[in-house]
RNA sequence: GGCGUGGUAGCUCAGUUGGUUAGAGCGUCGGAUUCAUAACCCGGAGGUCGGGGGUUCAAAUCUCCCCCACGCUACCA
């Protein structure tokens, strides 16, 4: 027996939202493939997961809501739940980070770590409310930015012109807390030197992985490693998160980065505590192989920071490997949870009820395993209809069919074999090695692709044979042909399992079986002669256009609302303070002609304007090259900011800023005078 | 701009260390069939392998340049 040892984990959702399609094709689905592959085969294997519940994005959707962080993350942390369990994603655990065996964990992490001696102290200035008596995380203090004069932008980036910032550069920064200025104060933070593990890295990753791992995450590896790296602070003053255990350490927690992967520790402590098993089995035995199953955007902290982390602490096993998958996009768009341009779990569930693993299918058929995919409604139609209806089902449904009509229902006996069967028992016998290849690839849509090969010879066999024509003369012949094409079908439901655990149940409830373990799958003695199998049902209807209109119109409505502005409330921004007349009358803008533009050399958003503002002509660098090109601007008459300090922007001196408005898909467009008026104008 | 990944039939993808007429599924067209949710089965059409140079007896496969998509990174309204 096999007694490998194998500990899966799959990302931690951010408790801010629900879970979409893209998730579950890039990560959930993958994962519950792999791991029910894993235990048919008989491995020992665990598999956690959990809802990352920290982190500043919470603390601020709550604010903005009015409730508590806890409240947030209670309520997502529910629906995600319930979204995977629907689904039949297999978890052992699917835990939380706000668990007190998180907590528990994670600070005993960093403590061994820092008793190692391993993470760096450094104390820093930064600002502090001294109302609210707490340092102030970067987005919690607002002020001017530096480049655009954005009155506010957040203390790490600007979200008018993108910039990221660091809160130092802020101009008359105030905090979000309470607005009041915040004071300057010295405060002392854990870094993690992950400098320190570059040569490390290159050993482990580098040659270490170059054969195994999939080329996008070994790329993207090598691109980060090659970058160089730089110290990461590991802690930061907040008051959501697990508390940093030391003397101190009040008033701060663990940044998100470090605590949310050791929730996969946390879940299997917790895991093996309610089963009465050895957690440290799964984490610290070198027998022990850890997989990953994430999106392509957490490629850094599972191959570069995590392990790090894990290899400084001594104890632990490394990921053996990070089957990261690309996004998935949506009839031709990018998944956006802000404009709605998602196809969320419960609310498919609720419109197409039962059918999880006609999602399942349509997801890992096009997983987007080396290349971003696109999910289409249409196609999904498709894949329902003409493979899971036409292929599947019916290759189920007729032997099924034939069975009752022929022989009452009853298994009939196997008699001589003819060359033509024995070829189809030993494509069968073929299978199970093939998708074991496959599954322990992590290529899962090769092996979703070759299970329906199985039903695609099921249907080549009978269609071979044509029992319903041999009837009439062979009844014994007809019966062997029966007894092999049964065995077939149970041989699906053995190799189907990963990856359509809902169908295969039906199948066993229609053939009277019980659920079988892999090795005995490629045998064509899975079912007995006598055997009396059940009535058919359809496992799989076919999907009406209808019913994909209805989808498609709902996801044109999302677009048609967004346009109009009627959209998800965080897009909108807040309203700004209040300002006297005096404070308006302080900007200079005009109207002024383009009078030239040119492209800036290395840069690929900024072009370098010429100006003419009707007193003088000037230089005005403007970060719109992604929008405009140099030709289509030259004698547009544009809204223009005179007195802004210049600064130098790539080396040229921007005297100015041109006013643009900005969509909420980042496009930007000119404020054009509606009538012909002189350059020079004074805009009031 | 730098780095990474990808760009193969209408669509989704395979193509092992360069080697005979470049493959599969779906779609499409034609045929056959009726046990089956008009499904299954057979056959045909359809590709200058992103573009252009180079190496080679021979390149989708190696090399150089360019274009496009996605991501990271830098600069940035």
């Amino acid at each position: 027996m096999n007694t490998e040892r194998y500990t899966v984990t799959a990302a931690l959702p951010y408790a801010n939202g629900p879970i979409h399609i893209g998730h579950l094709a890039g990560v959930y689905v993958p994962a519950d493939i792999y791991v029910r592959y894993l235990r048919s085969k008989g491995r020992d294997v665990v598999f956690v997961s959990g809802s990352d519940e920290h982190g500043v994005p919470i603390t601020i959707k709550a604010k903005k809501e009015g409730v508590t962080p806890q409240y947030i993350v209670d309520k997502y942390h529910a629906q995600i739940k319930k979204s995977f369990a629907d689904f039949g994603i297999s978890f052992d655990l699917y835990s939380r980070t706000s668990n007190k065996v998180h907590h528990d964990t994670a600070s005993e992490f960093f403590t061994v770590l820092n008793d190692k001696g391993v993470l760096e102290v450094k104390t820093t200035d930064q600002y502090y409310d001294e109302k609210a008596g707490q340092f102030l995380a970067d987005r919690y203090i607002i002020g001017g930015c530096p480049n655009c004069g954005y009155t506010e932008a957040y203390g790490d980036q600007c979200e008018s012109c993108g910039t990221s910032l660091s809160p130092s550069e802020l101009i008359n920064p105030r905090s979000a807390l309470s607005g009041d200025k915040p004071v300057r104060k010295k405060t002392k933070h854990w870094y993690l030197p992950l400098n320190r593990y570059e040569t490390w890295l290159k050993e482990w990753i580098i040659d270490g992985h170059k054969k195994d791992w999939k080329t996008n995450v070994y790329g993207q590896c090598k691109s980060w490693i090659d970058q160089g790296l730089n110290a990461r602070a590991v802690t930061r003053d907040l008051d959501w998160g697990v508390p940093v255990p030391v003397v101190d350490g009040q008033g701060k927690v663990l940044y998100v980065w470090f605590d949310a992967p050791i929730g996969y520790i946390s879940a299997t402590r917790e895991w093996a505590a309610q089963t009465g098993n050895d957690w440290e089995k799964y984490w610290k035995d070198p027998g022990t192989k850890l997989v990953h199953f994430i999106g392509k955007d957490n490629i850094v902290f599972h191959c570069i920071i995590f392990p790090a982390m894990l290899k400084s602490h001594g104890e632990y096993v490394l990921p053996d490997n990070v089957p990261a998958n690309e996004f998935l996009n949506l009839e031709n768009n990018k998944v956006s949870t802000s404009k709605n341009w998602a196809v969320w779990l419960h609310e498919y569930l609720e419109d197409f009820p039962g059918k999880q693993d006609v999602l399942r299918y349509v997801l890992c058929v096009n997983a987007p395993e080396t290349k971003d995919n696109d999910f289409t409604w249409k196609d999904f139609q498709a894949r329902n209809n003409n493979e899971l209806v036409a292929i599947l089902g019916n290759f189920i449904n007729r032997v099924v069919v034939l069975t009752h009509k022929f022989f009452n229902g009853v298994i009939p006996e196997r008699g001589a074999l003819t060359a033509f069967d024995n070829k189809l028992i030993q494509r069968i016998a073929d299978f199970p090695d093939v998708l074991s290849l496959n599954f322990e690839n992590f290529k899962f849509r090769e092996a979703l692709n070759t299970f329906m090969d199985i039903s695609r010879l099921g249907n080549k066999y009978l269609a071979d044979t044509e029992p319903w024509k041999l009837i009439k003369e062979d009844r014994e012949r007809v019966g062997t042909i029966l007894n092999l094409s049964l065995q077939v079908a149970a041989n699906l439901a053995i190799m189907g399992e990963p990856f359509l655990p809902f169908t295969v149940e039906k199948i066993n409830n229609i053939l009277g079986l019980d659920k079988k373990q892999w090795n005995s799958a490629g045998s064509i003695d899975l079912i007995g002669t006598g055997h009396q199998i059940n009535e058919p049902t359809l496992l799989f209807e076919k999907i009406e256009d209808k019913a994909i209109e209805f989808q498609i119109n709902k996801l044109n409505a999302t677009k048609t609302d967004t346009k109009l502005g009627n959209k998800v409330n965080d897009e909108i921004k807040p309203v700004k303070d209040t300002i006297l007349y005096e404070d308006f009358s302080k900007l200079d803008l005009r109207i002024g002609t383009i009078i030239g533009a040119e492209k800036v050399e290395k840069s690929n958003k900024l072009l370098k304007l010429k100006i003419d503002t009707g007193m003088d002509r000037r230089t005005v660098v403007s970060g719109i090259a992604k929008d405009y090109s140099p030709g289509e601007i030259v004698g547009m008459k544009v809204s223009i900011l005179i007195n802004l300090a210049p600064k130098k922007i790539m080396g040229i001196e921007s005297q100015g800023m041109i006013l643009m408005g900005e969509g909420d898909d980042g496009k930007l467009a000119f404020l054009l005078p509606d009538k012909e008026i002189v350059n020079g104008s004074v805009i009031s």
